[in-house]
DNA sequence: TGCGCACATGTCAGATCGGACATACATTCA
DNA sequence: TGAATGTATGTCCGATCTGACATGTGCGCA
């Protein structure tokens, strides 16, 4: 069994009691959920460097403070969309995005 | 600015450079559909370059063929989720997307 | 010790999304 | 012309997501 991948599930969220399901999951499922790990872990630094609490962020997204601790914890119950949006409004461009989800990559 | 607006703006095919001077939208809202955009024409292309049809691209992510054809055109009723998720099934990674939605950036 | 602030967690009603289905449109081919 | 194939559009309703609220945890400070 791959430890490192049962980690990065758990660490977003995921319940990862079932070996079959785990097993089951594909290349795609997995990207899918990097990606998520990714913008949320963008948005938590772009925050904390701004200094601007969870609540404050909240208000820029129409959201609240709780929904905001959610989605920098990964919550399952949070969409990808959600979390794009709660990045863009630290004011992260595509090519922060770019940077954040393949951060190989570097400027042209 | 409303967001169902926004979408309902979106999914009519408005010119999004025209869009933002004459309603206003904000940087981040302009991000978002821009962010749209890309990956819906990535995803486009990519399936065409594989000569897979809607159907087929429908199961593979386990959905049908009027949904793809939805994506694709970008309809309001798909989410971003959907939109990944679908790209991500035509075997597009992580640097495909970044390269999708921040196309002026290059290998590192 | 208690207070205030930031963040985390659980719940829920209403809003949005998604697969499925029907059907229409477009193109190709015989 | 008609059949086959691929794509587009509209609708339904069960499933998922969301903002809001209540409440809990952790930490610094006086």
């Amino acid at each position: 069994m791959d430890e490192s991948k049962r980690k990065r599930l758990e660490a977003n969220g995921w319940k990862v009691s079932d070996t079959q399901e785990f097993l089951g999951l594909t290349d795609e499922e997995m990207a899918y959920i990097d990606l998520r790990i990714a913008v949320k872990k963008a948005l938590r630094t772009r925050r904390e460097a701004q200094g601007i609490t969870q609540r404050a962020l909240a208000n820029r997204i129409g959201s609240s403070q709780s929904r905001v601790a959610k989605i920098e914890a990964g919550d399952p119950s949070v969409s990808l969309d959600l979390l794009i949006r709660a990045l863009l409004a630290t004011g992260a461009t595509l090519a922060d995005i770019a940077d954040a989800i393949a951060p190989e990559r570097v400027q042209a």
